[in-house]
DNA sequence: TTGGAATGTCAACAAGACTGACGTAAAATA
DNA sequence: TATTTTACGTCAGTCTTGTTGACATTCCAA
């Protein structure tokens, strides 16, 4: 087993490069989350709200359960975001016509309104470093993070993209 | 400016291109550290504990306000965290000879071993997420994370790199 | 030598995750 | 039709991990 290609394949592969990896996912998700963060406090608002958020507005009319599914959290901790939001009329609530137990969850003016405000400030540095690091070096990060997603998620992932 | 580079530039940062990066970085966080959560939820520690022998297994007998500043947060959330493990003697503690004020910080030997099962969980997964994606895609993935840092970050990240 | 800066500790609190139990309404099914 | 299942909401309680504020110790420089 000790042919050129598993050679190459293991100096590639060394601890230092995937130590790397595991710091670079640490600190560039601080830098992610970074410039949301700094306006959510303003509102007295936190990321869960940003997450629910940010999914309600690309999937609008989404249900608490599809929700609740890609957030990867239980009910009762959705809810107690969902209910301030509700409160705050960021979120609007619509009772199915079908299965009237389902609640559909859209964003309302002003819950678009923020939503903008956080999706902007998070592409902005997301576009800087997508320009600064060039169109190849973009297609193999998204590569990477999909192939670190569980299976399920990577579902989840792809669906959006296409719904 | 409507030449060809900035309409390819232009062209390929699209709203969606952002898009799925965010959720991208958003999905793959989550597996990221799922199979650490698992191993620290059997000791009753949690990623902070993780995060803090990752670093002082890398920077042994660093101080507690370089470990911050690496870290991201309050000396006092380090401490909580600090306390346990020292307690549980996975981490050891050396008084400064040259200032008495500083505290070193290493790992015992049940501390590396803790270490060592978490980071080769991550590194598992790590290792078949490059492995599928490929050396180029491993290349571009860790141009983005870099640019997507703050700079003090970057310049730390850069720090650990080469020590 | 004394006062300020740096380092670290203790106490209290808040956000946001969790589990478990329970209630209600609506849909599905036996 | 009667029963079970599903979808959603809520109350109560706990845990982790972040926060501030107050305080102790140590060093250094005026």
């Amino acid at each position: 087993m000790q042919n050129d290609r598993s050679r190459e394949s293991l100096l590639f592969l060394t601890d230092e490069q995937l130590r790397q990896g595991i710091e670079g996912m640490f600190f560039a998700y601080r830098g992610f989350t970074a410039d949301p963060d700094r306006i959510l406090e303003k509102y007295n608002y936190g990321r869960a709200h940003h997450r629910a958020l940010h999914f309600i507005n690309r999937v609008p009319g989404t249900n608490v359960n599809n929700l609740l599914c890609i957030l990867g959290v239980t009910k009762q901790s959705l809810n107690r975001v969902l209910r301030t939001l509700i409160e705050n009329e960021l979120v609007s609530l619509k009772i199915g016509t079908k299965d009237r137990r389902e609640r559909h969850l859209y964003l309302t003016d002003s819950g678009k309104s923020l939503e903008k405000q956080l999706s902007n400030a998070q592409s902005h540095r997301m576009r800087e470093a997508y320009r600064q690091a060039g169109p190849d070096a973009v297609a193999g990060f998204k590569q990477v993070l999909e192939a670190m997603m569980d299976p399920k998620l990577q579902v989840t992932y792809k669906k959006l993209r296409v719904s």
